[in-house]
RNA sequence: GCGCCUGUAGUGAAGGGGUUAUCACAAGAGGUUUCCAACCUCUUGUCCCGGGUUCAAAUCCCGGCGGGCGCACCA
């Protein structure tokens, strides 16, 4: 952060530049929201882009997408609705406030469980002393939900739902889909991009700390006893890491990924597998790599689902900023699932090497007799008993019902037989590995290393050093002059290239050729085609590589098969 | 949410209780120009919102909204 001026020329340009700015400004602007304008928009969408192919291009991830708007019971089940619905108290006589259970720390065994009263009384009775003025008087504690409450339904008494926390869970809901899809093998993933919600009590830092902020994340479903993970020598890169701080490891590291994982440091293969994937999709997509490190959470600090966490930092105009948590959410998420809704579908068959002998005794039950004595009810006493696991040693015993209930069980209601039988395999929840991304604060530190201010003439030239795969345009087609032609020339040639798919090009025509290369390097586009009197009579052009300026002269129908293979680089 | 600072064309700034609010860059039209923000002419466009004080408010006061920083919160 050496320079404060950069980052408010930084910003400027992006409102200048129509890239990032603030939304709803002609109505005074909302903290927290931003819109993303003509230039902006499609650097996102490259972004965007290039993740979902980074992930899926290997063939056991897949794309899915779902609401935002989620059910209550959803998040429920997933932990938000406690872990995002804290207590607040607020100290009546200096108004500063606090997360009640962090103030009766060690007073209670589950502070984050009580109630607001609960919370309030232990406050009152242990004389909690304000940590900021240290007065005694505390205001009553109130929640803080930082989800979006909405309701479905057009009436009053619609169902209650939320604005999603995060896309995570949707690739929970559509496991089954996915089991069956992957012909029910693991591992697969699925990914999800889109935005999420979170309603911040004060946003900061431009477009780090969003209200509406658009995420990416994928869930890896993996077999625990069979973690996957790739070559982790294929990056031999010296990363930065930090251990977490409680381990064995204390401070900075700079250790290959397989080293990290040999080391133990970090303690997942497919963790670490993910981390070095993460790597490789930011430094490939443009940002740099000596600003990048990986931070292992401490436990203390740990999500609520998470068993191991790392988030990937990116030094920028802010300090370092966490742009990705890479988390072993384990089975937590689908079994709550599971418990949740009643269903068994969240599962994985697994299978042995060797179908396994099981020889046991059983219970049978005689519903002759257990008929008559328990009517209604004998049907549930009847598959209690073939389910029991531990044969009681004697009769009678008492044997407890799904409802809790407990009936007496004599020894003529059931036969003890003994089985065979040959089990092939087992049903398990599967573990979920799960990169989350920060897309908007990946944009801004993308935007942050590409800014380059370099002083020509005196005067600051802003070059916007965008990796091609993410810059707005693909090249900008520039008329040397509006006469003899050129301006036709240069829409001809516009015309041809558009109609390639997925190609984005940049036409300007107005203000002399060296206002239209720097309008051009401002955001970022890596080559600008020029058409010039040699044009006219051999029909070749000249291409300008926006970071050193040297031109090439090529024709224009080499420049038609380079634009389509992205292969304009190797003319140079 | 609290405290301090702050809000003037697209961007950056100057000014300021009283005629039509100033400048640079940017943008548009035309001219000129044989490749890196050149030049000439013309043009478009601004005092965050609401209330108060006043003959008169963009200017002073209050509130809101937005921005920056610190505390708190959050990942």
């Amino acid at each position: 952060m050496a320079d404060s001026r950069r980052l408010d020329r930084l910003v400027s340009m992006m409102r200048r530049r129509g890239i990032v700015l603030p939304s709803f400004e002609i109505y005074g602007g909302v903290a927290g929201l931003i819109d993303y304008g003509p230039v902006g928009a499609r650097i996102k969408r490259k972004v965007i882009d290039s993740w979902i192919n980074h992930w899926t291009s290997g063939g056991d991830v897949v794309e899915i997408d779902s609401p935002t708007i989620t059910p209550r019971s959803v998040l429920v089940a997933s932990g938000h609705v406690g872990e995002f619905n804290d207590y607040m108290s607020e100290c009546v006589s200096c108004k500063a406030v606090f997360r009640s259970d962090h103030l009766i720390e060690g007073m209670h065994p589950n502070p984050d469980t009580l109630n607001g009263t609960d919370l309030d009384s232990i406050i009152l009775s242990n004389n909690v002393k304000c940590p900021n003025c240290g007065e005694f008087g505390w205001a009553d504690a109130r929640p803080m939900n930082l989800m979006f409450p909405t309701s479905i339904g057009a009436m009053s008494n619609g169902r209650e739902a939320y604005m999603r926390p995060e896309t995570a869970q949707g690739m929970f809901m559509l496991f089954p889909s996915l089991y069956r899809h992957f012909k029910q093998k693991l591992p697969f993933g699925a990914v999800q991009t889109g935005r999420g919600y979170r309603n911040e009590i004060s946003p900061r830092q431009g477009m780090i700390r969003l209200r509406e902020f658009n995420m990416a994340e994928l869930e890896y479903f993996i077999d625990p006893l069979d973690p996957p993970a790739g070559d982790l020598e294929r990056n031999t890169d010296e990363v930065l890491m930090i251990p977490d701080p409680d381990g064995s490891f204390s401070g900075e590291v700079h250790m290959k990924f397989s080293d990290a994982y040999g080391h133990g440091i970090i303690k997942h293969c497919t963790v670490a597998w993910f981390m070095l994937r993460t790597y490789e999709f930011l430094t490939g997509i443009g940002i740099d790599s000596k600003r990048i490190r990986f931070r292992q959470h401490a436990g203390t600090e740990m999500a609520h689902y998470a068993s191991d966490c790392w988030d990937c930092e990116i030094f920028g105009e802010y300090g370092w900023i966490e742009c990705v948590g890479i988390a072993n959410r384990t089975c937590h998420d689908l079994e709550s699932h599971e418990s949740h809704s009643g269903t068994n579908l969240l599962r994985s068959w697994r299978q042995f090497a060797t179908p396994k002998k099981i020889t046991g005794e059983r219970l049978s039950p005689v519903g002759s007799v257990i008929g008559p004595v328990f009517r209604q009810r004998a049907g549930e006493v009847s598959s209690a008993l073939s389910e029991l696991e531990e044969i009681p040693p004697s009769f009678p015993f008492l044997l407890m019902l799904k409802d809790g209930s407990e009936v007496e069980i004599t020894s003529d209601m059931a036969t003890i037989t003994k089985e065979d039988r040959n089990v092939h395999g087992e049903w398990f929840t599967p573990h979920v590995i799960e990169p989350a991304f920060g897309i908007d604060r990946i944009i801004w530190h993308l935007l942050d290393h590409s800014f380059v201010e370099d002083g020509k003439d005196e005067e600051d030239y802003v070059t916007l050093r965008l990796d091609a795969s993410v810059s707005p345009y693909d090249l900008s087609i520039m008329p040397l002059f509006d006469k003899e032609g050129m301006v036709e020339f240069a829409k001809e040639l516009f015309d041809k290239l558009v109609s390639l798919r997925g190609v984005q090009i940049d036409l300007d025509t107005s203000g002399s050729i060296g206002k239209r290369y720097a309008r051009a390097d401002e955001i970022g586009i890596p080559w600008a085609v020029t058409i010039d009197h040699t044009t006219l009579e051999d029909g070749t052009v000249t291409i300008r590589r926006r970071d050193d300026q040297v031109q090439v002269r090529v024709s224009s129908g080499d420049l038609h098969g380079h634009i389509s293979n992205s292969t304009i680089g190797s003319l140079f």
